[in-house]
DNA sequence: CTGAAAGCGCTAACAA
DNA sequence: TTGTTAGCGCTTTCAG
């Protein structure tokens, strides 16, 4: 059976909120009783009951982290630090995957909510839900992402993307496309990164991902069915706006003997585990250091949840490979 | 503030446990009332707290997943499905990172029964925790290995490592050789599959790595070190017991210009993402099935817990790549 | 320094 | 069908 403090209380003959005095390290106890309470604990299996806890301290000691996409390397990555982070903080994680959908987005919050989480990690899709989460009375930090009016942590995607920009330009290349869903702010930045290189940007060089169907398999047949209807495409370099586009677009078109870099450059964004074994340019995420910053940002509204929030962007570093040289 | 029941029941003019009733979708609860309970819920922004529900049913519908290895592609790709498998079930899942380590282990189920987990997942390291395992009174499956006296669910090791084997001597390999911890079961029943083909494995062709120290960059060090000392390895064929190490493996001979398979063939284990992209030929894990089946089988023990154990060995797949042919 | 008592939000037995 | 009551295991006053 399950042990609880009335029973080490018991075992101990001292009273059960002795045994919570010493399972917590209140200093005002007797050394001998609090022996006494220590050695009955090591003796059985006693764990405190953290549902009782929580309930009666409102304090979970639990962060609920929710990313778009748990099949990409990159995503795993992130809940990989996360985990070590918050352990290091006493806290534990539980996680959801929304897979670019807004309505089980929600859903995974409101689950977060009910299990009395003490704050949320959200790597969110789009602006959905936006409004509602302005409303959740529990801190949220946005990651990968930088979020107008809430606590977020990203590597900047301007500076990123203008790093691809000024490559590839520096690389003599003129005409450019882009894949990725066309709403990304990453291309929005990335043709004013180009402009500003005195190159304008054509729309026809655009590849387009429809948003929300971003997973490994969707981005495969979206580039399949844009493969089919151009023969050619009229550029000589693409920037990919993640490194699983980078590699599905290199895979689909080395099956026509379209060949990277001799054909054509490419440049991921990530640099995943997948940019590194595929010896493809890609534009570094310090993973480490976002979701430590995250993390500490989370942990201090949690201690003051002022409505103040603070966004913080990470510099980017460009890993040139063999993709786009 | 966050609502509850009582706060909703005076809102809808009703007792708290009606709110209950209404909530859990008991029938007996009028019609009427129902309805009034329900729109005041929806109203306003209420979620049960399961915490409470918790303490209360002693269910938490929360399973402990923890792993030997986040790092690790492949066991990313297991939490990925768990986490699918679990939200299906109406289970949320609270991950735990082992990092090889015993006590690391330990502290994480001890983690989990804290947190009254319903279940628990568990890739084990080695054998520390199995006596005091068993003593735990909560449900535990464990997957990716097969386990005497614990319900568990693994691709037949045995199996797998057998094909390997028969697939090397087929392509005519004679010196073939080994690389993982020595004391792994793969080892000895790679021996035995070679001794069915009329062939005598030499310890000598074994590159050991250190128990425990098992991550991408401790397989680096131990091969690294390995090949300082050894300038010329007498084999033309090696399995290697992961999908990382097969890599780390092939990357560190490239820079020394020992090519794969020209000069040497290689086989890894688990077809993860890395020896799909790699081109590694590899034993194939259906992890999806793997963890439903865990999953599954963890549920009907958390239903009725009974001593009986079963031990369910999936069938392996060879997938033949550039690596060894 | 220690114990008695109350109550966190919920479910379930019981009474009405 | 509904409300009253008790209690899950814990923390936190409050007396002593």
């Amino acid at each position: 059976m399950k042990l609880t403090m009335k029973d080490i209380a018991r075992l101990a003959n001292v009273s059960q909120p002795t045994v919570s005095r010493v399972i917590n390290g209140n200093p005002n106890v007797d050394k001998t009783l609090a022996k006494r309470v220590m050695k009955v604990i090591e003796e059985s299996n006693f764990t405190v009951n953290k549902a009782a806890q929580t309930l009666k301290s409102s304090q979970s000691f639990l962060v609920g982290v929710c990313v778009t996409d748990l099949s990409n390397p990159y995503f795993m990555e992130v809940i990989q630090a996360m985990e070590q982070d918050a352990r290091e903080a006493g806290y534990n994680i539980i996680i959801h995957n929304s897979m670019h959908n807004p309505i089980k987005e929600w859903e995974n919050v409101q689950n977060f909510l009910s299990r009395q989480v003490d704050g949320i990690l959200l790597v969110p899709f789009g602006d959905y839900n936006i409004e509602k989460l302005k409303q959740v009375n529990v801190p949220i930090v946005i990651t990968t992402q930088i979020k107008e009016d809430f606590d977020s942590v990203s590597v900047c995607h301007k500076e990123g993307v203008k790093l691809v920009a000024d490559h590839l330009v520096s690389q003599g290349h003129q005409k450019i496309g882009y894949i990725g869903p066309p709403n990304d702010e990453k291309l929005i930045f990335f043709k004013k990164a180009l402009y500003n290189n005195g190159i304008h940007f054509n729309d026809k060089r655009i590849i387009p991902l429809t948003p929300g169907q971003e997973s490994a398999f969707d981005i495969h047949q979206n580039i399949e069915y844009y493969l089919s209807e151009h023969s050619t495409f009229d550029m000589s370099a693409i920037f990919c706006y993640n490194d699983v586009t980078a590699l599905e677009f290199m895979r689909l078109t080395s099956q026509e003997n379209y060949h990277v870099p001799e054909n054509i450059a490419v440049v991921g964004f990530d640099d995943s585990l997948i940019s590194k074994i595929f010896e493809i340019s890609s534009i570094h995420q310090p993973i480490e250091e976002m979701t430590k910053t995250a993390f500490k940002l989370l942990l201090s509204r949690i201690k003051d949840n002022s409505k103040e929030t603070t966004s913080i962007e990470l510099p980017p570093k460009l890993i040139v490979r063999k993709s786009s040289t």
